[in-house]
DNA sequence: TATATATGCAGCCAATTGGATGCGCAAATT
DNA sequence: AATTTGCGCATCCAATTGGCTGCATATATA
C-alpha cells in the first residue's frame, strides 16, 4: 500500500473531511452525516488518513473523535514551498524580457 | 475523467516531473531519460499534467518543450492556507492549557 | 525522396480504489 | 440481562490507474 499524504488528499471526500475536523474533532457517525457515503464509507477513508498520520484517533467511551495532524500538513507546504520562490520572484516585466531574449536567440 | 490538481500531484512520478521542470522546461524524451518507465507512460504523465493545467506546451519543431504552470501550484497552496493559520496560531504552552481544561471538564 | 527522430494515441492488462453490504465487538442504555 | 448504539473489519464489485506494446503522424536529416 503506497499510503503518503498525497495520495491520501487526492480524494475529494478525504480532503471535506479533513476540512471539518479542522474546525472541530469528530466521529465517524457525525462526519458521515455531512456525506451521501455510508458511514462504513467515511470509516474507510478515516483508516487512510489515520495510516499516513494526517488525523490522530481520540477515545472517548465508544466513541472516537478523529483529530487532524496539522504537522502533517505541513509536510505538503513543504513540497510547494520549492515552488514558492518560483512565484515570488516571478514579475510580468521580467516574464517580458526573459521571452524578449528568448525570441532574439531564436533567430 | 477526474483530472483535478490533487488527483494529479498524487502520483510520485507525476510528482518529480513537476519538481524537473520547474527549473527548466524539458521534452518528453528528455524527461523519460530520467525514469525507469518508457517514454509513452511519461507521455501519458504529461497529458494528465496538461489536462489539468498543471503544465502547458512549448512546440519547437518536432519537438514539445513542456513548462510548469506556477499558478496552478497556487491552487493546492491556497488549499494548505487554510490549515496555515491553525499551526501559526498553535503554540504547545497554549496546547498544554487546552488539554489541562479539556480535563477538569472531563471529571 | 527515403530514413531517422520526436511525439501522441489506442488498446491491453494487472493492481488499486472507492463504494456498498454484512458481519462482530465493545460500550452505553433500558 | 437484554437491547441499542458506535465503531472497525472482511468481502465483494465496478471503475480507475499506471504500466506496457504497437501503431500513426509530423518534422528533421541523409
Amino acid at each position: 500500500m503506497r499510503r503518503d499524504v498525497f495520495q491520501a488528499i487526492a480524494d475529494p471526500t478525504r480532503r471535506a473531511i479533513i476540512a471539518l475536523i479542522a474546525i472541530q474533532a469528530m466521529t465517524p457517525n457525525a462526519l458521515s452525516e455531512h456525506f451521501d457515503s455510508t458511514r462504513q464509507t467515511i470509516s474507510k477513508h478515516l483508516r487512510v488518513l489515520t495510516e499516513c498520520q494526517l488525523v490522530k484517533q481520540e477515545h472517548r467511551g465508544r466513541e472516537i473523535y478523529y483529530q487532524l495532524e496539522v504537522d502533517k500538513i505541513k509536510e505538503i507546504d513543504k513540497w510547494i514551498a520549492q515552488f514558492r520562490k518560483i512565484w515570488e520572484n516571478r514579475y510580468d516585466q521580467l516574464d517580458d524580457l526573459l521571452l524578449t531574449i528568448q525570441h532574439i536567440q531564436d533567430q
